[in-house]
DNA sequence: TATTTTTTGAAACATTGTTGCAATTAAAAC
DNA sequence: GTTTTAATTGCAACAATGTTTCAAAAAATA
């Protein structure tokens, strides 16, 4: 019997394989973008949305995915290169495009966050990068 | 008759002068940190709360304020250094701190967002750096 | 002070975040 | 392949936030 990607996935962090996990983890797997809890519920059907609410909590704790800071009020969330990420230990320092055209934000893995040294009496524990502007996508619509 | 700051502000905004306006931006202008929606609610008292989410766009849109991108999903607007920002055309290139501990947001003015380049085929219209961490002030408490 | 134009406040509704709890299901044990 | 055990789900319920419409109220102007 061959496990999918998404199985794989979940059997490697130890979480329970459930038809939901499944669906979810498959979304992120087949899209670019990160994705709100919104579009998630859009492509799910009648999915509950509290359990599709914990899913999304049960992941970003596993180190699955994370957030996808890009300044608007929806959290969207990303796949993680999960060879690096662990538990409650994140290792996504790239930076993220917001398209104001689309909406949609993407992972840029090729621009880090830049390192930074913290004014006397702060620590700093991660840094963000957000990008806004045009995609290419919507550059050419226009 | 002298005028007060926020007087002042709105006139040069060309803003009519309203109690709410007045409360606002007073609030804005006696507090170091980004405030929320929330947080301005719970200064103000009984205020309509609508109110307040207009007088927010209103001033946002005039360049008064700015959104104090923080990560979290909660709006926060911090006061601009007004000379330089006109109606939809802000110039805030600083970083935003945001404190793990107190939750507390504020502006580095010291820190800019990096200038990139953009991958071919995109444009970038404005980069935000945002900074997790500790704050002094928490520092010190534990 | 009267007129005009903007702003406010109320009603109303959608979306999102969040918890508690009983029913269900997955994994482990037998 | 059942039974047991432990985690997950789905529902109810609630709080916070975002947003529009429209008549009443207030601010600026004449």
């Amino acid at each position: 019997m061959n496990m999918s990607a998404s199985t794989q996935l979940l059997k490697a962090q130890q979480l329970r394989i459930t038809d939901m996990r499944i669906k979810v983890l498959d979304l992120f797997l087949s899209h670019q973008e990160a994705l709100s809890q919104n579009d998630l519920e859009n492509s799910l059907g009648e999915a509950d949305r509290i359990t599709l609410y914990r899913t999304l909590r049960t992941f970003e704790e596993s180190g699955l995915i994370h957030k996808a800071i890009d300044g608007t009020d929806k959290q969207k969330y990303a796949l993680c290169k999960h060879t690096q990420c662990k538990p409650n230990q994140h290792f996504d320092h790239h930076a993220h495009f917001h398209c104001d055209d689309c909406g949609k934000t993407t992972c840029v893995e090729e621009i880090a966050a830049p390192i930074l040294s913290p004014p006397p009496g702060f620590s700093i524990s991660k840094t963000h990068l957000v990008i806004h502007g045009t995609c290419s996508n919507c550059q050419v619509a226009s």
